[in-house]
DNA sequence: ACCTGAACACCGTTCAAGT
DNA sequence: ACCTGAACACCGTTCAAGT
């Protein structure tokens, strides 16, 4: 995305666009805004209420991929990100977490989500696009040589909610353990 | 980093960097290889070995912030990028892991690390740069304004090791379920 | 109030020309 | 073998000028 593109694929011939937007990024902002979802109704299941919430945000980065650098670069600040933070820090609640600890969850759980999102991406566009580029022969690496055929084992879907289990476990661990 | 800035930077007044790289991305490279920690060698502590491999990666990004977006943006390739792999994947099979489920962890582990380092460098920007944009009102948003007075309660180092220990709790429960 | 066009200060990359 | 300089096709942003 470029102004100039953005500008001629609008049909407004140019640069008009600094007429709306004070520049580039709080146009993009205004785009991110757009297309985040609604967070949904919580349930009494607080795993399966994050979990949605995980998938949401999955699956609007991989209707979007080109807008991930966007939402890396700064927390996004819109109304609705607002509601969706709010959200999940009500589903770590009634997982039975507070305070500190419970700020320890959402960060360790969003931790995963995001760089999960640049893992796939990175996998995404690598897989489909540079064959050229393989190791050499990577002598004395006996392990990765062995995990080789389980490498392609999991899809992108089901590698997701693996993690997203695991720390899920991670978090009723934490809930249960010291209060 | 523009190539022209670096070649103003060396003296060398212009883009006599093509007769030695082939491109930015090529030569991008081989700055992430010449700074790249060779891996440490491994103890009988699973758990100790894998955080101080997650405390060298963490700190190359911490040293060079600069050079996150382009380790996001493809993966490393060079030659002690696999040595490190391989330590990684020593660690988590002296875990008790093995197959399908090493890599599960091995994923979900190198997801949290990486989306960390992310929320990270956006916090520490985000921090000393912008105090303009704080959001609206924030009405019905009662958590997050009740956990206001805990967000600063962890520096990023503790921060980081609370969310490793987490994912070190999860291999554990991974190793001791169902083989 | 909205759009245009030229301008400024940048990019990565190519390529003929110099030494 | 190595570097230069001009050129090409881009950027984001500003600003005076038009309607």
């Amino acid at each position: 995305m470029s102004m100039r593109k953005l500008g001629r694929a609008l049909g407004v011939e140019a640069m008009a666009l600094y007429h709306h937007f004070p520049n580039r990024t709080a146009l993009l902002d205004e785009v991110v805004a757009a297309i985040a979802p609604e967070p949904p109704a919580p349930t009494s299941d607080w795993r399966a209420d994050l979990a949605e919430l995980s998938r949401q945000y999955r699956d609007m980065v991989n209707a979007h991929p080109h807008l991930l650098p966007v939402l890396l670069s700064r927390p996004s600040r819109h109304e609705r990100a607002a509601a969706t933070q709010e959200a999940q820090y009500a589903a770590l609640r009634q997982a039975g977490l507070h305070g500190s600890a419970l700020l320890d969850a959402h960060r360790t759980w969003g931790s995963y989500v995001i760089g999960y999102l640049v893992v796939e991406q990175q996998g995404r566009i690598g897989a489909h696009a540079s064959r050229e580029w393989r190791p050499a022969v990577t002598v004395d690496a006996p392990i990765t040589a062995e995990l080789d055929r389980y490498q392609a084992a999991r899809d992108w879907d089901q590698q997701f909610d693996i993690g997203l289990a695991m720390q899920f476990d991670a978090i009723t661990a934490l809930a249960a353990g010291p209060h």
